[in-house]
RNA sequence: GCCAGAGUGGCGGAGUCCGGAAAACGCGUUAGACUCAAAAUCUAAUCCAUAGUUGGUACGCAGGUUCAAAUCCUGCCUCUGGCACCA
C-alpha cells in the first residue's frame, strides 16, 4: 500500500499552500457545497465518513470542471447529549466512564492522559472542544478539501447571535407560536427526560399516546375511563373495573373523580389540581350505576381482571360488540350469580364492517378463545381495530355521525366530545418506563411551550413548489420531502435543558438543537469577518443588513458591512447539501423551509444529494456490538485513497454498503495494480503506436467520456468501473499484445490521473508531480476528449472475439488444436453487410442487387438478427487484421494459425460471415 | 399503526425512470501458470444443452396489459428505513 507513504505529505502541502481556501473570483462559476457539521460527542466512524467522502469527491470534481468551490465545515454541540455525558461523568456513572475511556484510547496512548481527560470532560465544553479537534485531524487524514478558515461551533456566542436573529425573523413572519405540549417527564425528579435517560430508551423507544378520558356521572361525581377509541362510546354497555385494584376518590379541579391511584399522579403531572380524599378498592364500586354522557343511559360497573391499573385511569368502558376483551369478559361473568341480573344482554353494534356481523364476537369465536386471560385477545383486538378503522362505517346508532367511515370521522368525534365537556385528554407513555435513576417516566404538559408552526398553508405550498424545482439525488427521495412537508405540524423549538442558544423571547428556554442548524450555511459565507467584530455588535439589524440588505447598523463600519454583504452575495445560495436520508424528515426539510421563510427566492437551496449508510461484514455497526471502525484508523490501516475508492466502488448513493475486509483487499489490489502501471509508465519511452495501442487509447477516451458524464450525474460507482476497473482489464490485454504497453499508458497517464483525482487525490497528486504536471493535480482542469478512433476499437474487438470463438469450440470438443484454420467471408456477403449497415430498414428491398437472391436474403436476415450495427460502423479488412494479429493468436492459442487456406475438410468456409470468420481446428 | 423504499446467480449488486437479446463490475468456487511453499499476480471456466456466432430455463408470489414485461398495472408475501423534542 504505497499510497500510505505519500498521503500525509500531500495533505500537508495542500494545507500549507491553502489551495482549498477559495477567493472571490468572478471569472469562474462558484460552487458552494455543505455537509451537516458533525456532532462532537465522540469519535466518528467510517459510516459517517462515507457522506463526507462523497461530498469531498463532489467538491473536488467541481474544481476540475472549472468551479470556484467553497467547502467549509463546523461543529455542532447543541442539545443534551454532550451535557448528559458530562453529568454522568460527574456522577461517576461506570458505564459512561468505560465508554469514554474506549473513545479516548482511540486517540490517546497513555492511560494517565485518558484519566485526566475523563476528569476534564466534566465540563461539557471540553468534550466538545476535544472531539472537534480530533475530527478535524480525522478529516484531514482522509484528504478532505475543506476550507477550515471558516470553522466554528454552535456554542460560540457569535453563532448564538446569529441564531437569535433567525428567531427574530421567525417571530416577524408569525410562525413562532406558544402553546401546550406533552413531554416525557420524570415523576420523582420533576424534570424532562430524554431518550438517553430512559432505561433501554434507545432499544425500545418510548412514545406519547393521547387517550381520551370519558367522565361517567354517578351521584354528582364522576367515574373516569380512558380509551383510544372514543368513537365507540355509542356502543357502551357497562364499565370495567379491577376489583382488587387500588383506586382513589379525588378532587380534580372542581369535580370529584374516581380513578386509579397511578392515574391521579399522572394527571397531577399533566397540570391538573388533584387532591386525593380517600383510597378504595375497585370492588367497592361494583354494581353501581353510572350515566352514559351521550345518551343518559344508566349502566353498571362490573369486575374484569384484564383491566390494568397502570394504563389510562384503571377504568375502561365496555363495548362488547367491538372490543374482544369486553366481549370475553362479559361472557366470563355470565356464570356469576352476583351480577346475573345486571349483566347487559344485548351487544349493540355501532360500526358496520364487511365480513363481520358482531365483530368482537365473530373474531373471538373464530379463534376459539375461552377466557379473558387468553393472550390471543391482544392479537384479535388489533385485527378488529384495523378492520373497523379502515373499512368500518358508523351506523344509525351514532347520531349525526351515522354513515361515515371510522378513519375519517374519528378526529371529529374526539373534538365534538371535548367541546361537549364529556371528555378530557390524558397523555400516556407507550410502555412502562423508568429512568436510569429508577424514577417513573410519565407525561407532563408544558403550557408555555414555543413552537415553530409548520402547519401554515402558504408556507407548505411554497415549500413543495420549491422542492419540485430542486435537484434531488437520488431522485426517489423527492417524495419523502414532499410527504414530510405535508405532515409537519407545530413543532416545539425550545427546551428546558441542553447546550445551545438561549431563546431570545424567554430566557428560561434553550433553542432546540435541530432548529439552530437550518440556515447556518449563510453564516459560513461571512464567518471569517465575524471573528474581528465584537459580539455585542451582532444585533438582529446587523444580520438584516448583511443578509437581507435592509437593517441599519450601529458600531460596525459601513465598509465592513459592504464586504460581508459582497461575500454573502457571491457565495449564496447553497448549491448543494449532501448528507444521509435519515435527515429528510427533519433537518433537511427544515433547512429548505427556513430558507423560504427568511430569504428571498434567489438564495433558496439548489440541490440535495443523499447517501445511505455503511454496515460491516453484513451487520450494522454499533457501539454495543463493538464492531465500529473509527475514522481515525482508516489512514493507518488502509490508507485514505483505498478507503475513498472502496466507498465509491462498492455501492451507489442509495445502496447500503458493506465493509467487508475481503472486498477491501480486492479493491486494494486493484489500486496497487493501477499505481504500479502508472509508476512504470513514468519511466517508459513513448514509441510509434500499433493498432492495438490505438485500441487502448481509444478505449480509454471512450471510458473517459462516459466517466465524465457519470461524475456529473453523481454516478460515481459507474464512473470508477469504467475508468478504473474496466481499463485495468483492458490493460491486461494490452500487456499481452503490445510491444510497449507502458509507453502507451504514458500517453494517457496524466488524463488517467486527473479522471481519478476526485476519488484518489493523493495518488493523483503524487504521480502528477512525477509526470511533471503543472501545479496541483487537485486543481488541474478535467481532461478533454480527443476524436476517438472507433475503427481501431472495432478491429481489436474483432480479434478478441475470434480468440473467444476458437476457445469455445476447443472447449466443446475437448480438443487442444495444434493448427487453427480461419476463413473470412466471401465478398458478396461483405456487400450484404454494407447494405444492412447503410439502412437496415431497406436492406431486404435491395436483394435484386445480388446474383444469388435466395442466399443473399438469408445472409441479410442473419445480419439483422445479429444487430451488426450496434458494434460496427463499416466492414473491416478482416484478412489484414487476422494477419497482423497472427503472432498474438498463435501465442494465445499455442497453435499454428492459417488464414483462408485452401485446406477445408469440414467445408467450413461457406459458413463464414462478416465479423464471424469460419473456424476449423485440427 | 402511518409513510417510504427494496426483493434479480453460491454472494454483493447492474439493468427498472423511458418495456425491446437479463446478470455489467466485483466477490467466491474450479482448473492451470508462476512459486520450495503460501499470498499476490496472470490465464481460463463458472444456469442447462450445443464444432461455435445457436436453442432452452430463470429476476419474491399470483394475476393482468402487450407482438414483447425484471421493467407498466392490480392484489399478496417478506425485509429495511423514517415517524417530531433523538442528534
Amino acid at each position: 500500500m504505497k499510497w500510505k507513504e505519500y498521503e500525509p505529505k500531500w495533505q500537508k502541502i495542500w494545507e500549507d499552500k491553502k489551495i482549498f481556501v477559495p477567493k472571490l473570483n468572478n471569472n469562474k462559476p462558484k460552487f458552494f457545497l455543505t455537509i451537516p457539521y458533525p456532532y462532537t460527542s465522540g469519535a466518528l466512524h467510517i459510516g459517517h465518513g462515507r457522506s463526507y467522502t462523497l461530498g469531498d469527491i463532489i467538491a473536488r470534481f467541481k474544481r476540475h470542471t472549472g468551479h470556484n468551490v467553497l467547502f467549509p465545515m463546523a461543529f455542532h454541540i447543541s442539545g443534551s447529549p454532550i451535557l448528559s455525558i458530562s453529568d454522568k461523568l460527574k456522577k461517576e456513572d461506570s458505564k459512561t466512564i468505560s465508554l469514554y475511556k474506549t473513545y479516548l484510547r482511540i486517540y490517546e496512548d497513555s492511560e494517565e492522559k485518558v484519566d485526566q481527560l475523563i476528569k476534564e470532560f466534566e465540563d461539557p465544553k471540553r468534550v466538545a472542544e476535544y472531539f472537534a479537534e480530533k475530527i478535524i485531524n480525522d478529516f484531514k487524514s482522509i484528504g478532505y478539501s475543506v476550507d477550515w478558515t471558516r470553522k466554528f461551533n454552535t456554542g460560540q456566542e457569535r453563532y448564538n447571535k446569529f441564531v437569535e436573529w433567525q428567531f427574530h425573523k421567525f417571530k416577524d413572519a408569525g410562525i413562532l407560536v406558544k402553546g401546550k405540549h406533552p413531554i416525557l417527564w420524570s415523576l420523582q425528579a420533576g424534570q424532562p427526560v430524554g431518550e438517553d435517560d430512559i432505561v433501554d430508551g434507545d432499544i425500545d423507544k418510548v412514545t406519547i399516546n393521547e387517550f381520551t378520558m370519558v367522565k361517567f356521572e354517578m351521584d354528582g361525581e364522576f367515574v373516569v375511563t380512558a380509551t383510544l377509541r372514543p368513537e365507540t362510546l355509542f356502543g357502551v354497555t357497562n364499565l370495567w373495573i379491577n376489583p382488587i385494584g387500588i383506586y382513589v376518590h379525588a378532587k380534580v379541579d372542581d369535580e370529584y373523580w374516581y380513578m386509579s391511584r397511578e392515574a391521579a399522579e399522572k394527571l397531577r403531572a399533566q397540570g391538573k389540581k388533584v387532591e386525593v380524599t380517600k383510597d378504595l378498592r375497585g370492588r367497592e364500586l361494583l354494581s353501581r350505576l353510572v350515566k352514559n354522557p351521550i345518551n343518559g343511559e344508566r349502566i353498571p360497573i362490573l369486575p374484569a381482571s384484564f383491566v390494568k391499573l397502570t394504563n389510562g385511569t384503571g377504568i375502561v368502558f365496555s363495548v362488547p360488540a367491538h372490543a374482544p376483551y369486553d366481549y370475553q369478559a362479559l361472557k366470563d361473568l355470565k356464570t356469576s350469580q352476583r351480577f346475573a341480573n345486571i349483566i347487559p344482554n344485548i351487544l349493540p353494534v355501532i360500526v358496520n364492517v364487511p365480513g363481520y356481523v358482531i365483530p368482537a364476537q365473530d373474531a373471538v369465536e373464530r379463534q376459539g378463545i375461552h377466557d379473558q386471560k387468553d393472550p390471543l385477545l391482544e392479537e384479535v383486538s388489533k385485527e378488529i381495530y384495523k378492520a373497523e378503522f379502515y373499512s368500518g362505517v358508523l351506523n344509525e346508532k351514532c347520531g349525526d355521525f351515522a354513515g361515515t367511515q371510522v378513519s375519517k370521522v374519528k378526529e371529529k368525534i374526539k373534538g365534538w366530545l371535548e367541546s361537549q365537556n364529556i371528555t378530557e385528554i390524558l397523555y400516556e407513555t407507550s410502555r412502562l418506563a423508568v429512568t436510569r435513576s429508577k424514577n417513573t417516566v410519565v407525561v407532563s404538559v408544558l403550557d408555555d411551550q414555543w413552537f415553530i408552526d409548520y402547519s401554515n398553508k402558504d408556507w407548505k405550498s411554497k415549500s413543495k413548489n420549491h422542492i419540485n424545482k430542486m435537484k434531488i439525488f437520488p431522485e426517489k427521495y423527492r417524495k419523502m420531502f414532499l410527504d414530510t412537508v405535508d405532515w409537519l405540524d407545530k413543532r416545539p423549538c425550545a427546551r428546558r435543558r441542553g447546550l445551545g442558544t438561549t431563546f431570545p423571547f424567554d430566557k428560561e428556554w434553550v433553542i432546540e438543537p435541530l432548529s439552530d442548524s437550518t440556515i447556518y450555511m449563510a453564516y459560513y459565507t461571512i464567518a471569517r469577518h465575524l471573528m474581528d467584530i465584537k459580539t455585542e455588535k451582532l444585533t438582529p439589524s446587523f444580520f438584516d443588513s448583511v443578509f437581507l440588505g435592509t437593517g441599519k447598523v450601529k458600531g460596525v463600519s459601513e465598509k465592513k458591512i459592504k464586504e460581508m454583504r459582497r461575500d454573502f452575495l457571491y457565495w449564496y445560495p447553497n448549491d448543494l447539501r449532501h448528507t444521509a436520508p435519515a435527515h429528510i424528515s427533519n433537518h433537511l426539510t427544515f433547512f429548505i423551509m427556513h430558507h423560504l421563510a427568511i430569504f428571498p427566492e434567489e438564495f433558496w437551496p439548489k440541490a440535495i444529494t443523499l447517501n445511505e449508510m455503511i454496515i460491516r461484514e453484513g451487520v450494522k455497526m454499533s457501539k454495543s456490538k463493538g464492531n465500529v471502525i473509527p475514522l481515525v484508523h482508516v489512514s493507518n490501516k488502509y490508507g485514505s485513497d483505498l478507503y475513498r475508492l472502496y466507498v465509491v466502488s462498492s455501492g451507489d448513493f442509495d445502496a447500503v454498503i458493506d465493509w467487508r475486509e475481503r472486498d477491501v483487499l480486492s479493491v486494494s489490489n486493484k489500486l496497487e495494480k493501477f499505481v504500479d502501471i502508472i509508476e512504470k509508465s513514468t519511466d517508459a519511452k513513448e514509441s510509434e503506436l500499433n493498432p492495438v495501442d490505438e485500441w487502448f487509447i481509444s478505449k480509454f477516451y471512450m471510458a473517459l467520456k462516459k466517466t465524465t458524464e457519470f461524475m456529473t450525474n453523481f454516478e460515481f460507482r459507474d464512473a470508477i468501473i469504467e475508468i478504473l476497473f474496466k481499463m485495468l482489464n483492458d490493460f491486461k490485454w494490452l500487456e499481452r499484445r503490445s510491444s510497449n504497453p507502458y509507453g502507451v499508458v504514458r500517453k494517457i497517464a496524466k488524463d488517467w490521473l486527473i479522471s481519478l483525482a476526485p476519488i484518489i487525490p493523493h495518488t493523483a497528486e503524487e504521480y502528477w508531480k512525477k509526470l511533471k504536471g503543472d501545479g496541483f493535480a487537485s486543481l488541474a482542469p478535467w481532461p478533454k476528449i480527443p476524436k476517438i478512433n472507433e475503427e481501431s476499437i472495432q478491429g481489436e474487438e474483432y480479434i478478441i472475439n475470434v480468440v473467444e470463438q476458437i476457445r469455445n469450440i476447443s472447449k466443446m470438443t475437448e480438443t487442444i488444436p495444434c493448427k487453427v484454420y480461419l476463413y473470412t467471408a466471401k465478398s458478396w456477403k461483405v456487400k450484404a453487410l454494407e447494405v444492412v449497415l447503410e439502412d437496415k430498414e431497406r436492406a431486404m428491398k435491395r436483394i435484386t442487387e445480388f446474383t444469388n437472391k435466395e442466399e443473399a436474403s438469408k445472409a441479410i436476415q442473419k445480419l439483422i438478427k445479429q444487430r451488426v450495427w450496434e458494434k460496427f460502423t463499416k466492414p473491416l479488412d478482416e484478412k489484414l487484421l487476422l494477419n497482423e494479429a497472427r503472432t498474438t493468436l498463435e501465442k494465445e492459442l499455442n497453435a499454428i494459425v492459417e488464414i483462408d487456406s485452401i485446406r477445408d475438410p469440414l467445408k467450413k468456409k461457406v459458413k463464414a460471415m462478416p465479423f464471424r470468420p469460419a473456424i476449423y481446428l485440427e
